[in-house]
DNA sequence: AGCGTGACGAGTA
DNA sequence: ATACTCGCCACGC
């Protein structure tokens, strides 16, 4: 990570603060949109969803699922290679090992153990977004 | 002003 | 597990 503790930040509208938080979240591990929200102290999970679905190119939007780790049918489907990819903690019915053909639209994230949990400096990122919106 | 819609969440059956 | 409700809230018509 960088220079977490200062960005620029002008005043912010509420969208582009979900948005840059959700850049925050590191690979191989995601977080609720209500979750997300909740982080910033602003917002619901109506909101982040919302800002997910215009994040621009290069938003990690795979790391942003509800709240029982699964995201829409098809957004599930692009996600799955992300989550090969970054080894992200899946949740799975012992017995039936995956979910459907690749991958499968309703697999979910295991968020008891990808949960983000933002450490000091993404705290204070998130410190700094918060008092920087509006 | 209304009204429908959505990358949500929790509750109930 | 599925299928409803509600509550929520910003947007666009």
């Amino acid at each position: 990570m960088e220079d977490l503790t200062q960005w620029p930040p002008g005043p912010f509208e509420l969208s582009e603060a979900l948005v840059l938080a959700a850049q925050l979240v590191p690979p191989g591990l995601a977080v609720s949109y209500g979750g997300l929200a909740g982080l910033l102290g602003a917002g619901g999970p109506r909101q982040a969803g919302r800002a997910m679905s215009g994040a621009p190119d290069g938003t990690p939007w795979w790391r942003i699922v509800r709240a029982d780790g699964s995201l829409p049918p098809s957004l599930s489907v692009r996600a799955t290679p992300h989550y090969r990819e970054e080894r992200t903690p899946l949740k799975g019915h012992p017995g039936n090992p995956t979910a459907g053909p690749d991958g499968g639209p309703h697999l979910r994230v295991d968020l008891a153990r990808a949960r983000w949990e933002p450490d000091e400096a993404e705290l204070a990122v998130l410190a700094a977004l918060r008092s920087g919106l509006g």
